[in-house]
DNA sequence: CTCCCGATAT
DNA sequence: ATATCAGGAG
């Protein structure tokens, strides 16, 4: 952490060279509508991105609507997602949310956090990336990448995935927020990785406190 | 807090 | 061999 910034000029800095690098950041899940995006981020618990578009290739070329999902049926599902973690609890749970939206929002994704969040399988974050990702809206989904890059970057000292939403909610500047959470992804995917952080050619290390100590934090 | 749970990177 | 991967429910 060479650079002399501090406080807000620190954190727009490091936002501006995010947003240099990727000025259009998105998703790395493979989708055709609203439903699939929340079905693979439902599948993408605690699983690879690239695991989840290999199992949802050949899924969502049957399956594109919760009606869809009912007449495929919970054992053809899980025979489609057995290569991903976890794989029998989200059959269950996406059996479960594809039965709710068809009963109670006529088939569609409810475009509300508590409607969302009353799906089986859906928590807050997942319904922050289907806000963000769907329907364009500022929020901030922490997952793994998101509160891990956080914290080594010192933006958050928090230790629930909400408290350091609530830090990175009110310390991003307005005009970053709606792609914040993509560039932190992004980030904490292919540099500020978990085990071996790229810190020697990182485009952040000269604004970050955590460069070149290799913890974990 | 524990459980769920296969594929991949290190 | 084992840590990690777009977490959520009980």
């Amino acid at each position: 952490m060479s650079t002399n910034l501090k406080g807000k000029a620190r954190v727009a800095e490091i936002f501006r060279r995010l947003a240099d690098a990727t000025p259009e950041p998105k998703t790395e899940l493979e989708f055709a509508n609203a439903y699939q995006l929340l079905v693979a981020v439902v599948l993408s618990a605690q699983a690879t991105d690239k695991g989840v578009n290999k199992a949802t290739r050949t899924l969502f070329a049957k399956v594109k609507t919760p009606a869809d999902m009912l007449a495929l049926g919970e054992e053809s599902l899980t025979e489609h997602i057995k290569t991903i973690g976890l794989f029998r609890a989200k059959a269950k749970n996406v059996m479960g949310l594809s039965r709710l939206l068809v009963q109670q929002h006529g088939g569609e994704v409810p475009h509300r956090r508590d409607q969302l969040e009353a799906l089986p399988g859906v928590g807050r974050k997942t319904a922050n990336v289907v806000l963000n990702c769907w329907w364009g809206e500022p929020t901030m989904a922490v997952d793994t990448h998101v509160y891990r890059v956080a914290k080594r970057l010192g933006l958050s000292t928090g230790t629930t995935p909400r408290a350091v939403e609530d830090d990175l909610l009110r310390i991003i500047p307005q005009t970053y927020l709606r792609h914040a959470h993509h560039w932190l992804i992004l980030h904490g995917r292919y540099t500020c990785t978990a085990r071996a952080p790229k810190c020697a050619t990182c485009p952040l290390s000269d604004l970050c406190p955590s460069a070149g100590k290799l913890s974990s934090n």
